[in-house]
RNA sequence: GGCGACGUAGCCAAGUGGUAAGGCAGAGGUCUGCAAAACCUCCAUCACCAGUUCGAUUCUGGUCGUCGCCUCCA
């Protein structure tokens, strides 16, 4: 069974081969770094770490770009109000973006290219546009005209014959042919110079468009032609439209060969989350709540299939943290397990292999990760009852601990972040195990209420006592 | 107005033409000095109506509801 996924360009669910055998080229599109991203952007970003994740499982070598907007309206905007230039205001916001991606064990991209560092790479897009007409320049901006382009609107499926076209219009300065085509240059504006968002071109003193940056760096970095390319559902149009007509318009060969669109997380009340209306939770606001990184990586990676919308409670965080202490749970115990000599356990060991098959087969499928964490928690159920009867030797324990890897191969939750507990807590432990050596009930049940109080739940069990943390509470 | 998606138990959610995975929460048990963990049991007829079918949650049509795109947005 190979990988099928949803192409947004069919509609349909395909099986996935890249161009070129072993290397998967992908583009997907990174924030725009005018502030915090928020934790629908982390959602789509970890689709991405899934994508990529998979591929590699597949023995292929990923070359992933995902690129840094550091130019546009509202960074202007925001730099011009702080009195910088761009340059110094959005380091702070890229390095934000970064750090949150890390916090959420998101692999990282092989290159995270800025919009500003490759103006070259996009006069020479736009002058080639310019000289096969499918450009033209008017009053310092340059526009691309869609006409020229029958296929447009192939992705999106919009049929533009029909459009109204009264909004747009009021929002550009000078007549365009048409009232769809888009900017690739937008000439300088008085503001624009201030902040240092203005490159001296052929065309004019300037500023790219919004569009022109990934059809440049893509191409760059990647060729003409992508394997993958994949963004959230609201880049679906304009943007991605306007990707294919530029850079198909300028190579004649076709700009990605599959699209993937991650749909949106949304607000409790089901409404978009959206940085410029500003209702919005960002990781800071979750972890600030109290909320495990990881446990809000499980949620948003396998709460819910990626094209299926949903949003992020309270307590579907907190599920998911449950759900990872689950896991952990069954690797410790698999890891302590000392098998008996010939005890017969081909039943775990079958069920495991099992669930080895259903979580390949779930991933296969458009990596519905959702349903391939429910196969295994099923062998999780099964692999716990087993070790409480005695009935896993190695075989079976090796079988769940490979379906445990398999799944981790994609979650990324088992591994937790190194912890110490402080000396007087251990020595309130040990003094507790004395206690209950002597069977002083009194004495350790105080210990361990204290502890609780702090944070600590404490464990016993025949390997000795265990510890994990839980909101400190009484 | 145009195009589109979704509506499954308290919550998150998978899925299929033949009477609905999984997780969390909840209830009752087993185990335990007591707990915790683990396990066992219980907990839905899939928004509504009509149609197709031997049979629909799954197909078709309609109704209601929610949301998205059409304009900057993952």
């Amino acid at each position: 069974m190979t990988l099928r996924l949803h192409n947004s360009l069919t509609g349909r669910k395909e099986e996935f081969q890249p161009l070129e055998p072993g290397v998967v080229r992908m583009y997907t599109c990174g924030p725009t770094v005018w502030g915090p991203a928020h934790i629908g952007n982390m959602r789509s970003f970890l689709l991405y770490d899934l994508i990529r994740r998979q591929m590699r499982l597949s023995g292929c070598e990923v070359r992933h770009v995902m690129n840094l907007t550091d130019v546009d309206d509202r960074i202007i905007e925001q730099s011009d109000a702080a009195g910088m230039v761009i340059s110094e205001f959005t380091p702070r916001w890229e390095e934000s973006v970064l750090s949150d991606l890390k916090r959420l064990r998101a692999e990282p991209a092989e290159w995270y290219p800025r919009a500003t560092q490759h103006v070259p790479e996009m006069i020479e897009l736009i002058s080639r546009l310019l000289e096969l007409g499918h450009a033209y320049a008017m009053e310092g901006d340059v526009y691309f005209r869609i006409d020229s382009f029958p296929a447009y609107g192939a992705l999106s499926k919009l049929d533009r014959r029909g459009k109204p076209v009264t909004t747009r219009v009021a929002t550009d300065k000078y007549e365009k042919e048409s009232a769809s085509d888009f900017a690739l240059w937008k000439a300088a504006t008085e503001r624009d110079r201030r902040v240092g968002a203005a490159w001296q071109t052929p065309f004019g003193l300037g500023r790219p468009g919004w569009h022109i940056e990934c059809s440049a760096m893509a191409s760059k970095y990647l060729g003409e032609t992508l394997d993958l390319h994949a963004g959230g559902v609201d880049l679906l149009f304009p943007h991605h439209e306007n990707e294919i007509a530029q850079s198909e318009a300028a190579n004649r060969k076709p700009f990605s060969r599959y699209w993937l669109h991650g749909e949106h997380l949304t607000i409790a009340t089901g409404d978009k989350m959206s940085k410029s209306s500003g209702n919005f939770l960002t990781l800071s606001d979750l972890l600030a709540a109290g909320h495990d990184p990881v446990a809000i990586r499980f949620q948003l990676l396998a709460g819910a299939h990626y094209r299926q919308r949903t949003h992020l409670s309270d307590e579907a965080i907190r599920a998911a943290a449950e759900q990872v202490r689950r896991l952990r749970e069954l690797e410790l115990r698999l890891s302590l397990l000392v098998p008996r000599p010939g005890v017969d356990d081909a039943a775990i060991y079958e069920t495991a292999l099992d669930g080895q098959a259903a979580y390949r087969e779930a991933i296969d499928d458009d990596l519905n990760l959702a349903q391939g964490v429910g196969q295994v928690f099923e062998v999780v159920r099964q692999a716990n009852s087993a070790l409480d009867a005695g009935r896993v030797g190695t075989a079976g324990r090796e079988a769940v601990l490979q379906l445990l890897a398999a799944a981790d191969a994609h979650l990324d939750v088992l591994r937790g972040d190194e912890e110490s507990l402080d000396e007087d807590v251990e020595r309130l432990i040990e003094e507790r195990e004395e206690a209950r050596r002597r069977r002083d009930f009194a004495t350790s049940d105080r210990i361990r209420d204290e502890l609780r109080g702090r944070g600590l739940v404490l464990e016993d069990s025949r390997e000795g006592v265990r510890w994990r943390r839980v909101p400190a509470s009484g």
